[in-house]
DNA sequence: CACCATGTTCCTTG
DNA sequence: CCAAGGAACATGGT
């Protein structure tokens, strides 16, 4: 689910949905979910509160809301972690076992699901000041990709994933990004060249844009016959989510490029797949 | 039982 | 002091 374009197609689909709704009530189900707010701190910004406008940063959603009486405005700092799910789902349906946060907005729950609670809904907004520039934006350009890397002597694929370089990029998009730029992910982030850099740049924000115009990596679907309510399926490895991606999880079968065999390595703690042939940069990182 | 998983933060190591 | 690596967080799938 959550890498910049899932969660720019979500706000895309839930701004229309939640425009105008007031909240009646907030139950908080997993005190973890608000850190580091308490659940009374969310509850009692949030009563009554009507919706008006849901913005992305990086991996994050901004949601705004207006309370009722004073005119006062609240914001609220989404994250979904690694397996965060948020939609609209009629009052009639069961609560799922691992409904995090619940809405409830009259006839509809807004509900945040999250079976390994790794993300939250907090009025904490300090997340966002460290992140770097949108990679969709103007702010995000070759010139600030390379200031960003220069004093790096990380794997550009470990400094990829680094918020404050660019904000929303994840696992799977910086093998993406690299493998079209046929850059090696084990490359020092300094030992880029300037038509490197460049040319990463431009692949950062052609696979984000992809991303986006597909829909999601994992396809964001509407139960039919249930209402509006949105749902993610996670079901990696057919339909288009695995033919859309030309390097992650790969290890083990031919490039697309040159049938190379893709390899599979571990950096700083996260899988990395790429084409030992078409990304053979050299001054190699380990 | 082992290892893997789209993310972030905190602690330790060098 | 800083950069980099690893563990923790929590649950489920294979």
């Amino acid at each position: 689910m959550p890498e910049l374009p899932e969660v720019e197609i979500l706000a895309r689909h839930l701004r229309p949905l939640l425009r105008g709704k007031t909240i009646r009530t907030v139950t908080v189900r997993r005190e973890r979910a608000v850190r580091p707010n308490t659940p009374v701190e969310l509850r009692k910004a949030l009563a009554g509160a009507k919706f008006m406008e849901l913005s992305r940063r990086g991996k994050y959603l901004l949601f705004h809301f207006r309370s009722k009486a004073s005119h006062k405005t609240t914001a609220v700092l989404g994250h979904l972690g690694m397996t965060g799910r948020m939609y609209l789902a009629s009052k009639n349906e069961a609560l799922p076992k691992h409904a995090a946060i619940v809405f409830d907005l009259g006839h509809q729950n807004f509900i945040y699901e999250d079976f390994r609670y790794f993300g939250r809904m907090s009025l904490d907004l300090s997340p966002i000041d460290n992140l770097g520039p949108e990679p969709l934006e103007k702010s995000f350009s070759p010139q600030t990709l390379a200031a960003a890397l220069k004093n790096s002597r990380q794997p550009i694929k470990v400094k990829l994933l680094d918020q404050a370089v660019v904000a929303g990029i994840g696992n799977i998009y910086a093998s993406e990004a690299l493998f079209r730029a046929r850059i090696s992910p084990k490359l020092a982030a300094n030992r880029l060249t300037s038509i490197q850099t460049k040319k990463l740049w431009r692949t950062i924000r052609e696979v984000l844009n992809e991303a986006i115009g597909y829909g999601s990596t994992v396809p964001l679907k509407t139960m039919s016959g249930k209402s509006d309510a949105l749902f993610y399926f996670s079901d990696g490895g057919e339909g288009f989510y695995e033919e859309r991606l030309r390097v992650y999880n790969r290890a083990g079968k031919p490039c697309l490029n040159c049938e190379t065999v893709i390899k599979g390595i571990r950096q700083a703690g996260r899988s990395t797949f790429f084409c030992p042939k078409c990304q053979n940069s050299r001054f190699l990182t380990k």
